[in-house]
DNA sequence: GATTGGATCGAAACCGATTTCGAATGTTCT
DNA sequence: AGAACATTCGAAATCGGTTTCGATCCAATC
């Protein structure tokens, strides 16, 4: 039994009409009524109802958040969620709440539009990393304003934020090849990631940019990338019978999967084999060696996904891309040393 | 343009009333119209305005989700977000969506309990692991259900999951007693936080109870639960001169820093000194050396949570509270064998 | 054949806001 | 004083559902 908007309009003697004015700033109210009726409303700490006003306006002030992919890709990935985190900052002084949508329900119908139009969502920005599936796919031709968080979509209410992949590759290969490493590996995740065949493919290319030769039985894949996964694939690296004298893994956690593989198996980081992750998450720098890695800006990531769903939102810009800069961030993993 | 109840009800022939009620399984309606209709629903891929319904209603089927206190417990939080995770999918199997609201908000007026009930919440989970403030005893003390994580409410439509932390504290000095240690230190957060003053305060009394004496010397406080902070805790330790055999750190981030701190100054872990943490985050099996702790049924503690929750929504309970116990990891950190 | 009762359906009020449009009042100008 | 205009406000329709209650129809019963 809460307050509500007729109750205010009865304390303050005047309609309905004018307390909704005064909520919205219309300009047609006085100052005097104005000042009385915002007093009452301080009072009684009223605040108006979402739903009625969702329902008149047709906007929730809600934005959607879709954890698609089946690689595990929830709410508890290291990178992930350092780009929601500010995504959601910068959502919120920009007047947004966020609405996460629990993945069981799909399982008894209802695909990722129909949930975004059931609340309303103004827009949603979808989480991923991996091939695209139809529902995310119909969302994205939909007219519902969608970004995509290293997802490239490509609608005409759609955009895309990511971190340059082959820059990222090239400049993992510049580092190894000053360091003298001319043997260089990759442990990507499954096929089905675009992340990873992005940065595989960048990696090749850079590889043949500077004159290297390519070999791809030092090339190999896990199924996602987790920790789990790279230990499995340095595991598989190992008994195959050559190494690399570099490996540059798809992701930190597939990074440090493959170094505890190579301890395992009485080899040193870096002495006997270097190592380069990519994300630059918080345990890089617990691990030992600490972890040679590239990082990418997650803030930034989360602050331009969040204007330029702003601006799809009120049309004030017709979508795209914004792709970002990496940083190449050295530690140990690697040695340090140039030709060390 | 989106399809509503009025165009399914023409398209069936039937009343929009008759719709509703096949959407809400009353049961005076035909089998056939009721075939009829739920086919056009089909069809037409409709889903119900959940404005709409909630307006009508009063339930929104949305739990609100609130990070607390001032500590920087984010989202991100390695610990929280796990069991965020775990909360979120066991609300979703029973039928609800999370809804997160934007601290952001809270600087320009409007508390908690308004925002909750803006948004028609059916209840809310507030995690956090400080002291109470008085706007989140506001809502604990409102007719929402609400459930802490971490955090101790009693209103009458509260509860709460936590770990005991006085078991926890007593594991971590059984072990550390029965490694031979005698000399035992303490880094915990701010003395802000409900959890670190517990965690410390079993800590006490089991040092006690296992007739050891106690030098508060080694006792020790950070501003909140992340690494820097235990960094420099243990920079003061070894500056302040004498040092104990163990320490016991209140979240792992706390250790790791401690143990850069002690590596810094050439000491060794375990050898010189032993550290244990508490959470048994993703990167305690990463570190060198790796992390003995304590772990938290995270997923547990999750899944309690929601399950109180809704039977608290469904005034199928009265509130109350589930201690989770916990479990002692040993790894590297603290030597592993006994009396080793 | 009249009555009862159950099954099936729809009209209408309602939830709490927004927004349009016209009415009432006050102000300025000729 | 009267006309024209600006200011201020409220009645009512609307958004998309739910829910109550009465109407209708048909079968069963007496």
């Amino acid at each position: 039994m809460q307050v509500n908007i007729k109750k205010i309009a009865e304390m303050a003697g005047v309609s309905v009409s004018t307390v909704s004015k005064i909520m919205n700033n219309y300009n047609d109210v006085s100052e005097k009524t104005k000042q009385r009726v915002l007093e009452i409303i301080e009072q009684t700490g009223y605040s108006p109802s979402n739903s009625a006003k969702t329902l008149a306006t047709k906007k929730s002030n809600l934005i959607g958040v879709i954890f698609a992919g089946e690689l595990n890709v929830e709410i508890t990935h290291p990178f992930f969620v350092e780009v929601l985190n500010s995504f959601k900052k910068q959502m919120g002084v920009l007047g947004y709440d966020l609405i996460f949508f629990s993945n069981e329900k799909f399982v008894s119908g209802g695909d990722y539009f129909s949930r975004c139009v059931h609340f309303h969502v103004d827009g949603c920005v979808i989480i991923s990393g991996e091939k695209m599936e139809p529902a995310i796919r119909d969302l994205d031709m939909s007219s519902i304003p969608c970004i995509g968080v290293d997802l490239e979509l490509k609608g005409k209410k759609s955009g895309y934020v990511m971190s340059d992949n082959y820059q990222i590759a090239s400049k993992v290969v510049e580092h190894l090849y000053l360091l003298g490493h001319r043997e260089l590996g990759f442990i990507g995740s499954t096929g089905d990631s675009d992340i990873s065949n992005q940065r595989e493919a960048g990696y090749i290319k850079a590889i043949e940019s500077f004159g290297l030769s390519l070999n791809t039985d030092w090339f190999i894949h896990g199924d996602d990338f987790f920790e789990p996964s790279g230990y499995a694939a340095m595991r598989r690296l190992i008994e195959q019978g050559s190494l690399p004298k570099a490996v540059f893994a798809a992701s930190d956690l597939l990074a440090l999967g493959a170094i505890r593989a190579l301890k395992e198996h009485g080899l040193r980081v870096p002495e006997d084999i270097a190592v380069v992750g990519c994300d630059d998450i918080e345990a890089c720098k617990y691990t030992t060696p600490t972890l040679t890695t590239i990082r990418q800006n997650k803030e930034r990531l989360g602050v331009l996904a969040a204007h330029m769903l702003f601006d799809l939102i009120n049309n004030q810009s017709e979508g795209g891309s914004f792709v970002v800069e990496p940083a190449l961030i050295v530690r140990e993993s690697c040695g340090s040393g140039l030709r060390g």
